[in-house]
DNA sequence: TATTGTTATACTCTATAACTATA
DNA sequence: TATAGTTATAGAGTATAACAATA
């Protein structure tokens, strides 16, 4: 048996939900206005600028996309738009590896101040220092937490026609 | 100028991205799977059920999507799928009324109980109740502050080519 | 003129399955 | 056999602009 979410629960979900789509939105608006980037983009390219060197397709997939086509898809793009390069593997040649361009790194750099600025005026603009503490510590337990889950088949037990 | 994020802002607008993109998805996945049903489509209804009456395309668009036609899409999709109707308002004729019918209140009376447990389970299940009180209480700040933010023109000034 | 809502259209993204090649 | 990655394909969702009708 399920029991309803109290109200402390049910506030703190939809404000949760309602925020992370209005901050997804505007993000996305930026990146795409700035420098013609969706947000899975962004984030590939900040991972191969901090990775400082080349990382493999499913090292870059890691949480950054559901599918292996779909990363297929925005390294496809990204590559297209000469901001990645792909080259084989020679340790294992089954395996991509996926370099930043100069280009790639210029745009990425280009962006992130307005990124950052948005991100600062929408999210942390409300919060003391404080709540970016116990929101830092509280999204953290919660995405380790989602992490560690039952891979992505977690779709909870079917009914069939109970009313 | 913008300066960058410190770690820990940078750790909590990460983990807040990261857990709310796996949230999203799950329940996704969770409603697809139970009702056929995408979160948008499940919170209209949630809107019409607990409204106990009609609403207008209008009221009913507020915080939900993000352009008008993408609610005529969407409520096209529930009528056919006989889960709402539309009729046309007596008091304000340019307005379209919503009423919810009873396959729609009872789908969403059978979803809910799933949706609930998924929510719980991947939300709330590490947090304390404290934990759940801040998290409200932030969220609840960072979404009115987004609401009351410049309506949807809000791309920072541009740059062109400053590299 | 402004507002409510729909339509047409074009595009982006996603995901599944089939496939190739290497380990 | 399992893993890495791509391709083909098909479907779903989104947004813009043009439109019609009412306020």
């Amino acid at each position: 048996m399920t029991s309803a979410l109290d109200p402390q629960e049910l506030g703190a979900y939809f404000a949760f939900m309602e925020a992370s789509s209005l901050l997804s939105h505007q993000v996305e608006q930026h990146l795409r206005a700035e420098g013609d980037l969706r947000y899975v983009q962004f984030q590939l390219l900040a991972r191969l600028a901090n990775a400082r060197g080349q990382l493999t397709m499913t090292e870059l997939a890691d949480g950054v996309v559901y599918s292996r086509s779909g990363l297929t898809y925005q390294a496809g793009l990204l590559e297209a738009a000469g901001l990645i390069t792909r080259a084989p593997s020679a340790e294992d040649e089954r395996a991509t590896l996926v370099t930043i361009t100069d280009a790639g790194l210029a745009l990425f750099a280009r962006v992130l101040p307005g990124h950052v600025e948005v991100v600062r005026s929408l999210l942390f603009d409300p919060l003391t220092g404080d709540d970016v503490d116990h929101l830092g510590d509280i999204m953290q337990r919660i995405r380790d937490h989602m992490r560690a889950q039952p891979p992505r088949s977690a779709a909870p037990r079917k009914r069939r026609s109970t009313g």
